[in-house]
DNA sequence: TTAGGATTTG
């Protein structure tokens, strides 16, 4: 069967219309409504979840009340009951659903009618149908389904009309013990789904709203796919039919019959794609509004923590959360149930490896072998055996609040660090199953394939026991030992023809010449490397320290008192959006969108200006989208911030101009770049545009070279080259900083002797500074970069 | 029915 949904073009519209293009002849109505025949339905009870069906036999004309809204009556005859005395009952409509059946309904048509209220009929006795009747509205959250033989205007399919039920959410503030709701909430806890101890799976899920109550619900569901897919706090569900209780003094919301959810994204600015297993659900532009709005409104108002820790950021003794791959997993006993999973990062301490039967096993033992030194044994318990059992290896999970705890073995006094998922579900204790959409998992899949396996494999970092499975002697190590020490860790990526010099030759000679040489790095500055990242402007020439970003927090702050001009919002080339901040000073926040073709493109493509956003706003858009720049309103353009602060944002990177060479242009000239045919959004294209010199990461070191003839200092000056580490990205990447000081720890062995320092094969350069009356001979590292089985 | 938020103690 083919559903179209044809959604409504305006927001007016509140109704929604659902064809069927191909395929039976019947709708399926929605699983929760049961049917109620016309001898059932008796006066003081509950039609919520019920509904009625008949064949239209009488209608009157569209009629308005008093009070200017529309009502339609029909009447409808129980097709089952055709020989009971009374088989018809009066239907009357009200409001908008009026004119629409008005519109779409014909004589002959089969009608359903859900989630009506039923009243006495006054006019029982005169027209001898059935003693009460149905009373239908959108605020009751009504449904009227119409069927119908008509044939369409093409072919002469069979068509169905349904006028879809516009529902009524309740505040959280509003909920009444007894009620059966809809809802909006965003997610303040959850704990994902895990098995009862009855014969369901059970979610408990915390909501907060713009009331500002809260409300904790229980949600039951034999299948896993119908409970809500909840990934993060923060996200937004849309709960109908949700049962309203009171316990210990508060609300409570429980899974009713027909209960159904919806769960989004709680990110501004992410796409409004509702998660949900259920194949026909309503949703309007209108809700798009509602949660656009709570978006809004749960960024300025609650606080929702930063991106979950990494295996790299692990504290012992804490609880965190991890977005991991699987890939491996074991029975251990009754009780307790391995996992083998990763990250892309490597724990920086030394973690445990839960003994298992080979046997018992499970995934790609190719994998397994490759991945050991960044995969981390997760040990879970009770409860969470039985879905740990049922993941498939290579999925994406999170888990949460897993237990780092510190503990030392008995013959050891090192301690290490051990991952538990302890039994029970407090906290929100449990593992969910992320689906590749998820735009985490995404962002995990592409840092796991940039991964390179061969980073976590230098012998430094293996234990003794982990070697001797490598070299099945004693003398196979020694061997790669001493082949390791007489191999360069450097190679030469140009004049490879060229001889050797000494360095006695090279201090002794006059400069400018480049020479080849062969010496082992007996010490290098700085030793703090992320102090050896600078700013450098190649048309000045100049370096500058990297601002800390505390700096940039107060260029924000500073300039969000000015506030955004709602003149400037909205124009041909962007698209703006502005709310209020509602705790403390009240702050006003607008973003810009820019437009490509009059259209908004995917978040990964768009390019996004930001007013009055703090440090971590800021931050955070710049994850989701692919660059941000922080603007400020003038009286006729936005401009650019002061040049102190970032003038553009991508992923992690800030990105500063050069103050002494910039020239800052009006923001409108960004219009031309996004009227291009496929706006690339590159950072020299836009400074560019926006007469930014932009100012360029570097490694600046001073390398000590010694040779056995001599010693001298060399400079090396590198944008990525060199460690094959870009500098822009290390100083915000816990990964590529353990990845540079893995590789000076194999340069440059700290603790070692002269003679068991590794040898580096290098090509420098000597250059003339004449600085004022004194004259020096400098040395600079060039067309070098770190060998391939070293980094 | 189950759980009803508020870390296991392996």
């Amino acid at each position: 069967m083919l559903w179209k949904l044809c959604h409504p073009k305006k927001a007016a519209m509140p109704v929604q219309l659902l064809k069927i293009i191909k395929g039976e002849s019947e709708t399926p109505l929605p699983s929760h409504l049961q049917k109620e025949d016309l001898k059932c339905l008796q006066e003081g009870f509950d039609y919520t979840n019920k509904y009625f069906q008949g064949a239209v036999i009488l209608s009157y004309p569209l009629t308005k009340l008093r009070d200017g809204s529309d009502f339609f009556k029909v009447v409808l005859q129980d097709l089952n009951n055709s020989c009971s005395r009374i088989n018809s009952i009066n239907v009357l409509i009200y409001g908008k659903m009026a004119e629409d059946c008005a519109k779409v309904m014909r004589h002959g048509d089969t009608f359903v009618v859900a989630g009506f209220k039923l009243s006495k009929s006054p006019t029982a006795r005169e027209d001898g149908r059935h003693g009460c009747h149905l009373e239908v509205s959108e605020e009751a959250g009504s449904g009227i389904y119409i069927y119908t033989k008509r044939s369409t205007s093409a072919a002469s399919e069979t068509a169905s009309v349904s006028v879809a039920p516009k529902y009524v959410y309740t505040p959280l503030n509003h909920l009444k013990d007894g009620t059966v709701v809809n809802l909006y909430g965003i997610v303040k806890f959850f704990k994902p789904p895990y098995v009862s101890k009855g014969t369901d799976y059970c979610s408990v899920v915390t909501l907060v709203d713009p009331s500002n109550a809260k409300l904790t619900c229980t949600l039951f569901s034999g299948n896993l796919d119908s409970l809500p897919k909840i990934y993060k706090i923060g996200d937004i569900v849309r709960f109908h039919r949700i049962k309203i209780r009171e316990y210990n003094g508060q609300m409570q919301g429980i899974t009713s019959g027909g209960f159904a959810s919806l769960t989004f994204d709680g990110t501004v600015g992410a796409p409004v794609v509702p998660r949900t297993s259920s194949k026909l659900y309503t949703f309007l532009d209108e809700e798009h509004k509602t949660i656009e709005e709570l978006r809004a409104w749960a960024a300025s108002n609650l606080s929702i923590s930063g991106p979950a820790a990494k295996l790299s950021g692990v504290q012992p003794m804490l609880f965190f959360d991890l977005t991991c791959q699987l890939v491996g997993k074991a029975r251990v006993d009754g009780s307790s149930f391995l996992l083998k999973v990763w990250d892309g990062t490597k724990c920086p301490y030394p973690t445990w490896k839960v003994p298992v039967e080979a046997r018992d096993l499970e995934g790609e033992k190719g994998l397994l072998h490759q991945l050991r030194h960044l995969t981390v044994d997760i040990l879970v318990y009770d409860n969470h055996v039985q879905l740990a059992k049922s993941l498939k290896i290579g999925s994406f999970l999170r888990i949460y609040s897993i237990h780092a705890k510190q503990a030392s073995t008995d013959n050891q006094d090192v301690s290490h660090v051990e991952f538990h998922l302890h039994g029970g579900t407090c906290y929100g204790r449990g593992i969910g199953v992320l689906p590749e959409s998820n735009p985490d998992v995404k962002e995990l899949k592409a840092f796991l394939e940039s991964v390179d396996l061969a980073d976590s494999q230098n012998v430094e970092s293996m234990s003794s026991v982990e070697l001797d499975g490598i070299f099945s002697n004693v003398t196979d190590l020694q061997s790669h030992l001493q082949r390791c020490q007489q191999l360069s860790v450097t190679v030469l990526t140009d004049h490879q023809d060229l001889n050797n010099t000494e360095l006695k030759t090279i201090l002794n000679s006059t400069a400018p010449q480049q020479y080849r040489i062969r010496a082992k790095l007996r010490t290098f500055k700085p030793q703090k490397l992320h102090q050896c990242i600078k700013l450098f402007c190649s048309r000045c020439n100049s370096l500058k320290e990297v601002p800390d970003g505390s700096d940039f927090d107060l260029i924000l702050q500073d300039s969000a008192p000015t506030a955004p001009n709602p003149e400037l919002h909205n124009t041909s080339w962007y698209d703006s959006v502005m709310w209020t901040t509602q705790h403390q000073k009240q702050r006003k926040i607008a973003i810009h969108f820019v437009k490509h073709d009059e259209m908004l493109q995917e978040p990964e493509d768009t390019l996004l200006m930001i007013e009055g956003g703090t440090l971590k706003e800021v931050s955070k858009l710049s994850r989701r989208f692919k660059c941000v720049i922080p603007v400020r309103s003038t009286e006729d353009d936005l401009e650019l911030l002061d040049l102190s602060a970032p003038f553009l944002l991508q992923g992690s990177v800030k990105y500063y101009g050069c103050k002494q060479c910039s020239t800052p242009k009006t923001i409108k000239s960004l219009s031309s770049l996004a009227a291009e045919q496929r706006p690339s959004w590159e950072l020299t294209e836009i400074a560019q545009v926006l007469g930014i010199v932009p100012l360029q990461y570097v490694f600046i070191m001073k390398f000590t070279l010694v040779d056995g003839t001599g010693a001298l200092n060399a400079y090396l000056f590198d944008y990525e080259k060199f460690f094959q580490i870009p500098a822009s990205e290390i100083l915000t990447n816990d990964f590529l900083q353990q990845k540079m000081q893995m590789t000076m720890n194999t340069l440059c062995p700290p603790g070692r002797k002269l003679g068991d320092l590794p040898w580096l094969e290098c090509f420098i350069k000597s250059y003339n500074i004449t600085d004022g009356m004194k004259h020096q001979v400098y040395y600079q590292i060039f067309d070098t970069t770190v060998a391939e089985d070293v980094v």
